[in-house]
RNA sequence: UAAACAGGUCCCCUUAUCGCGCUGACAGUAUAUGUUAGUGAGGAAAGUCCGGACACCUUAGUGCAGCAUAGCGGGUAACGCCCGUCUCUUCCGCUUUAUGUGGAAGAAGGACAAGUGCAACAGAAAGCAAGUACAGGUAAUGCUGUAGUGAAAUCAGGUAAACUCUAUGCGGUGAAACGUCAUGUAUAUCAACGUUUGAGGACUGCACGUUCAAGUUGAAGGGUAGGCGGUUAGAACUUAUGGGUAACCUUAAGUCAAGAUAAAUGAUAAGGAGGUCUCUUUGAGGCCAUACAGAAUCCGGCUUAUGACCUGCUUUUUAA
RNA sequence: GGCCCCGUGGCGCAACUGAAUAGCGCAUCAGAUUUCGGCUCUGAGGGUUGGGGGUUUGAAUCCCUCCGGGGUCA
């Protein structure tokens, strides 16, 4: 059950990736950048999550589609640590700020800095409310 | 033998762990979820340069305009594609000095004997005209030949990827088409009745023409976001047979081969095969583990990007 | 998924009804002027007209094809 990455974690809706890049705050660890937002309304799973990498940085389709699955890979190994500590729903865009083709190593040891950072913000960000 | 050239195939394989989309079966009230089985990118999926299928739009009429094609014949659902052939151009060879003949490559290859335009420099002159040198000739004259200029010279001149003419073809919009469900509300949609003016809109750019449109009654809805269908069995592929110079076609048998939608087809580890480099052969070690590249309604072509392997009887070229 | 437009020195633009030296302004460099610098004046360099092919005697211009950039449609 952990470490699964089935279709309803995505992130699907057109208008929720608007307003996540709109009002969602950001954590960064490069080539990486995660983007991510509360939702309010109540949903059924914890976090949905998606992935992108701009087409000015790769022109070949092949590049962006292997670069999008060693994110979404990473996500899926290393996901289990959120969804074990935290409060609420969110939603997730990780974003590939790169400009060269990155190794999976090193892909996911930025993944677990980023959800490392995001563990320790988003607490922190609720007290102060 | 190698390369050019032509044709074909698609690239890593096995195991383990974890994971994704779709379909079937089973459990389950269930489109939740779980288990299990099957299946899951290309020759170009690309560029969007052509041609269709399919869908809808007031059946899309007439004239003008516009666009496309261009020897001839065949193939095809169709084409600007493919095949054959004629002609022309270029190159090579042979014979011979005047052409003929053989081979290879290429060609948007109708018409300048309808009209209009254009032609730098050179040249007398590139056409409402004018006329050099030499020779010939005449009653006389650029009247005739040669020279000279130039891509082209009173020759029915050159040029149409100049306007144009001829022949043929072309209604428009594209899966964000379109159908349907749910959501539920603005005068904007639909149906019936009515139809003076003809503003304005629509039907292809324009004109003609056609048509809609103020009102009443009834039904129903706009925006935003979304589900399902369209959506994958087809001008399909493979093999054999017969026809045809060939493209291709006839007949028979067999096969079923992705359907995603912020968009699935992946990650890690080990071993093996392979390639390449280094060292001393056996062998060892390092690197790569492949090129170009990712379906988005579907087909037929064209163009472009590309690595490896396999095949080539005969024919062509190059090197040994 | 479809449609449209644009590529000319370092930058911004001309020349797009084919004609041989591809022009202008700014910038650059050199000289003059000035004690030095600026302004000003004079001169010079810098272009495979995005790449390739075709038509033509001749192509920035016409045609085909590829590359790059930009815009637009629910």
């Amino acid at each position: 059950m952990s470490s699964k990455f089935p279709k309803k974690e995505k992130l699907k809706s057109e208008s929720l990736i608007r307003e996540i890049f709109k009002e969602g705050k950001s954590i960064s660890s490069y080539p990486l950048k995660l983007i991510y937002l509360e939702i309010k309304v109540p949903v059924k799973t914890k976090i949905q999550c998606g992935v992108t990498v701009p087409k000015r940085n790769f022109k070949s389709a092949v590049k962006r589609n292997r670069i999008k699955r060693l994110l979404r890979e990473s996500y899926r190994l290393n996901k289990e640590q959120i969804f074990n500590n935290i409060e609420g729903s969110f939603a997730f865009l990780f974003l590939y700020l790169g400009k060269e083709m990155p190794q999976y190593e090193e892909v996911e040891m930025n993944m677990r800095v980023i959800l490392q950072k995001f563990l320790k913000k988003v607490p922190d960000e609720k007290t102060i409310k």
